[in-house]
DNA sequence: GCGGGGATTAACT
DNA sequence: GTTAATCCCCGCG
């Protein structure tokens, strides 16, 4: 078995198009896909859909500000931003123009270029720390030479789980909607807060 | 300007 | 189970 390596996953590169739907289908089509970013590579197995300005847990509810005001735009974009003062969180911008829906990466598995250990990227931080993803890569297009998500693995609906999602008690009803997903069983799914 | 708090993590008790 | 780390965004005045 040949090893799969960062230049190998180029070819299959999503477009665009594929961004601008639903944040909720898009974030259940993201696993199993593989994030790139220059030599590193890891499959994502956990994300969470953030739908938009009514979405009282999403940084679109406060509008289109200086931090957020990617959401606002076309999909196929990156909104990396800084948590807690302390790490960074990657997102994938979904939908239409002036649709403000984007999805977290919570975790993945590695493919290359990082640690073959399943928790090196299990958990939204350690994740952009293991592919050194930061503030610097904010803003830029996801079919880009060095970042970019590819199709690497096929995930049968069976798989997927889902759930509430984590860390927006503060969301109200928000809180409850099941627009966490994961690849059942994985160990690189973030366990700490997974289920309630 | 000021103050509150957060899409987290690791290291404690 | 609890808490420190650590910063900048956002709302308000």
């Amino acid at each position: 078995m040949v090893m799969t390596t960062a230049a190998a996953l180029r070819a299959r590169k999503l477009s665009q198009r594929f961004y601008r739907r639903d944040p909720a289908v898009v974030a259940q089509a993201l696993l199993g896909c593989a994030l790139v970013h220059g030599e590193r590579a890891a499959m994502i197995v956990e994300t969470e859909a953030y739908l938009g300005p009514q979405d009282l847990a999403s940084h679109a509810r406060f509008g289109p500000t200086n931090r957020a005001s990617v959401m606002f735009g076309p999909g196929g974009v990156s909104y990396v931003y800084l948590c807690y003062g302390v790490h960074e969180m990657f997102n994938v911008v979904t939908g239409l123009d002036g649709e403000a829906s984007a999805v977290l990466i919570r975790a993945a598995a590695p493919i290359c270029g990082l640690p073959d250990e399943p928790n090196v990227a299990r958990g939204p931080g350690k994740l952009t720390r293991a592919l050194a993803l930061s503030r610097e890569q904010d803003r830029l297009r996801l079919d880009g030479d060095r970042l970019f998500l590819a199709r690497y693995r096929r995930i049968a609906a069976t798989r997927v789980a889902t759930g509430p999602r984590v860390g927006v008690d503060y969301a109200g009803s928000w809180a409850e909607r099941e627009l966490r997903f994961w690849i059942d069983g994985h160990a690189s799914v973030s366990g700490a807060r997974a289920r309630r």
